[in-house]
RNA sequence: UGGGGCGUCGCCAAGCGGUAAGGCACCGGAUUUUGAUUCCGGCAUUCCCAGGUUCGAAUCCUGGCGCCCCAG
């Protein structure tokens, strides 16, 4: 057993009160860091009080001091408003990646500046690798928890301040580290869906906001903040049903479109300028090339020529083989074996290996 | 009402005297820090209705009713 005689450092965990926000502080505290706990509000008034109350439970079961910051408005802007907006406009957006973007790794990042914090710290599952050269963002070693995926836009920041003390473990090694530490949070249920949709019946939210959300706003997009009614049609043109608006869809779906058919219908695309679903059978979903915008590369920009990588375009999918082609507004991704219901507004990230390379958005 | 055809789950559809396949849709669940996908489970004691024949009918017969087509 090693003792530090020496002081790592000082170190913002954001704490959720979950067991991996909690079990990631009691790892840094274990390793000697100076541990400051941080949780976000990001849901009005009473909504957010049972993380808030978890979250100082966990801090007391620490012995860490708890930080509390309401970013709720900021939240309703910047994630909520225009989660609701891209679908009212056809898109399906994740609000997960730009959170992370925003508010876990960008407020939080000012936070810890402000305490004067060395390292941020969260509970994903992903790692900083230090292979000789720059740092470089890494999947997390349990294949089926990494959440680098959601982490891609942070692939260009700098990493030497990131610490995620879960990178190397798997879940059930969490867990019984939380039992190890006595952190009740252990019991917590998991975090999951969208954390800001009741239900997780995101077309009932998106529909609360239809009324609202954009109304007045000189959006260059097409976003309708009306929702209309309108045609489902098939690829070969022909009207098959009414929509109650293309919002309640997104590429790749299968159920809810109610049309009986010989074969299972899937929303091939959304035209958000015709207000139109149009769905067609299983291969029709299949897309060999995407472009995608608002790149960001880590260490390694290419420079004219493509770049092989593996390419994921949804949450816990292997990589896909891909080649990537920057252009002026973004890149090219020309993927080796087509892949299925991709969709605009969906995050693509580059891996090489287990590290991202960096990641654009679907357009 | 001259001739012909057809009526089986919301849609399509097997069945052809032996005790209701399947697909789609739908519902429920599993999986999941995005949306999807996927997977598992459920889904007609009843075959347009009423009689009849048979040990036994969705399947045969009779009569209704309702559609469709071709002629008029």
């Amino acid at each position: 057993m090693t003792t530090s005689i020496q002081h790592p450092g000082k170190v913002l965990v954001a704490l959720s009160g979950g067991v991996d926000s909690s079990v990631a502080a009691a790892l840094l505290l274990e390793q000697g860091y100076s541990v400051v706990g941080v949780t976000l509000r990001f849901l009005p008034g009473a909504q957010s009080d049972e993380v808030e109350m978890a979250a100082r439970k966990a801090a007391v079961e620490l012995g860490i001091e708890l930080q509390v910051f309401d970013c709720s408005t900021a939240f309703e802007e910047r994630i909520v408003q225009p989660f609701c907006r891209a679908y009212l406009a056809g898109c399906t957006p994740n609000p997960c990646v730009i959170c992370n973007r925003e508010f876990k790794f960008g407020y939080l990042l000012a936070v810890a500046d402000k305490l004067e914090c060395d390292y941020l710290a969260t509970g994903h599952y992903s790692r900083v690798l230090n292979a000789g050269g720059p740092l470089l963002l890494a999947r997390g070693l349990d294949r089926r928890k990494d959440q680098s995926y959601f982490m891609f836009c942070i692939a260009a920041m700098d990493l030497s301040r990131f610490i995620f003390p879960l990178g190397e473990m798997s879940k059930d090694q969490v867990r019984q580290a939380a039992q190890r530490f006595g952190l009740s949070s252990e019991s917590n249920a998991e975090s999951q869906d969208i954390c800001f949709v009741p239900d997780n019946d995101y077309r009932r939210l998106v529909a609360a906001h239809a009324d609202h959300t954009g109304r007045g706003q000189s959006e260059q997009t097409t976003c309708r903040e009306v929702i209309t009614p309108g045609e489902i049609l098939h690829v070969n043109g022909t009207v098959l049903a009414q929509h109650q608006g293309i919002y309640a869809y997104t590429v790749g779906q299968r159920r809810g479109l109610g049309i009986a058919w010989p074969e299972p219908l899937y929303v091939i695309r959304l035209d958000a300028q015709h207000n139109q679903v149009v769905v067609g059978e299983k291969e029709h979903l299949l897309q060999q090339q995407i472009s995608v915008r608002d790149v960001v590369w880590g260490v390694d920009v290419p420079r004219g020529e493509g770049v092989r990588v593996q390419c994921q375009i949804r949450y816990r999918q292997q990589g896909v083989d891909a080649l990537v082609t920057p252009t002026a507004t973004g890149a090219v991704v020309q993927f080796d074996t087509a892949q299925r219901g991709i969709s605009p507004g969906q995050a693509a990230v580059f891996y090489r290996d287990n590290t991202v390379l960096g990641g654009g958005w679907i357009c």
